[in-house]
DNA sequence: AGCGATTTGTCCGTATGTATC
DNA sequence: TGATACATACGGACAAATCGC
């Protein structure tokens, strides 16, 4: 079967492009029968390319330990995971992955004080220049980055909150220790860009990668907004789900 | 300002970096108070390049439609809209733009009867081999492709849906003519991936481009399966957004 | 154990694209 | 505008490891 061809000469090489397609066909379980990838020859042919380019491609996921050569054997894949977020009223980080990773770690980077923008402002319901808590966290599952977030909460109401994040890893954990039993998700956005040089080294990405960024926002159960929060999840690792 | 540094000799060159970053500043709104790009040579120190590499960069542009360079006067921003796509149980895609866009387009690019795989006739809940009619669409907004969808339908309930939507250009007009008065949003996954060579015609899109995949199930108000489709949007055109 | 087929690893050389100065 | 350095991509040839018969 003749793959689509890649494109040259546009700016993105050729081995790029083909690493870009492997990798989305071994998350997408194209490859799940055989555990390895085709041989280099067949790809080459697939994507109608030289033997040389493809192994540029497969050298690169080797690199972000995706997969693995062995002379005379193939190509096996060695990792092969995307999480699935649902997105509803009840969406909590934690418990959306569930079971789907056995380790789940919130890092706390940094924490700050400081002013509401108009943009954050009129999100959480604020009068501009209103105190805010901002967190930039990074989750993990099984090890892996799964998303790098930055959030912001008004101060005056959730004051304690880094502390609270940092001790849990855990943002339902910290809301309950300052004071909030529940709260719910109002509101989600879903975008997605190339990587920039932040994502690349924070979630382990190589260039060109794709993040899925969602603004979320929160509230408590009379609907005052307690949290809004830009995160980022790599592409390949993760998909959304909404249940309606 | 000094801008997160490019990454030079990763498979993807520098100008096209470079040009995605500027596309997303542009969608993003960072020059709308100019309503142009800043200087060349202004772009070069931001990025840390030489002027030649942004120059590549806004000529890549320039072919997409979104800039215009003008001697003597700059580089004039000519497009910049980022429709954005409510989700939710009575998600439609006209209705959805809503007044984003004036002149509003669904074509029917090809229609087939089909046997369900295994993956349709669980997400459908028919038998294996049971009949399906697959249309392939693509929808404009103000001229612009704004996504393609393959959509499947059960074929003995739905006969004549094809041509139904070529005359009306719309889902739920179709599904009206055919004897559905009313459907629901089930479920939706959100994915992004790169653009391949399909989407790159079809949705005139350049090199490296990305796109975001919706997989989305329709049910009628007894909760049977009416639709699967599979929709690919242009990253940089769109968002999604989920109110709960 | 031997053999051939398959598959990855390494080397050569050449042409073109990318980026700087 | 050229000159230069490096990355990308191709083509071919052969070595080395694995597997099934």
């Amino acid at each position: 079967m003749q793959e689509a061809a890649v494109r040259r000469q546009n700016g993105v090489a050729l081995w790029r492009q083909i690493a870009d397609r492997i990798r989305s066909a071994i998350a997408g379980g194209d490859y799940d029968a055989i555990g390895k990838v085709p041989p280099e020859m067949v790809l080459a042919e697939q994507f109608g390319v030289n033997r040389h380019t493809v192994r540029s491609a497969l050298a690169a996921l080797a690199q972000e330990g995706i997969v693995q050569a062995v002379q005379g054997r193939g190509t096996l894949i060695l990792r092969k995971e995307r999480l699935n977020f649902p997105i509803s009223r009840r969406t909590r980080f934690n418990q959306g992955i569930g079971d789907q990773a056995r380790e789940k770690e919130g890092l706390l980077l940094a924490s700050a004080e400081e002013a509401a923008t108009a943009d954050l402002a009129s999100r959480l319901k604020l009068s501009v220049g209103a105190p805010l808590i901002r967190l930039e966290t990074l989750r993990k599952a099984d090890r892996r980055p799964v998303s790098r977030a930055t959030a912001w909460f008004p101060a005056d109401r959730f004051a304690g909150i880094a502390d609270a994040y940092r001790d849990s890893g855990s943002i339902t954990t910290a809301f309950g220790t300052v004071g909030l039993p529940d709260y719910i998700r109002v509101s989600t956005e879903i975008t997605a860009v190339h990587a920039d040089n932040d994502d690349l080294s924070a979630l382990e990405l190589s260039p060109g990668a794709i993040v899925l960024v969602t603004r979320a926002l929160n509230a408590d159960a009379d609907g005052v907004p307690v949290q809004y929060a830009v995160s980022r999840f790599p592409a390949d690792a993760v998909q959304f789900t909404i249940e309606n």
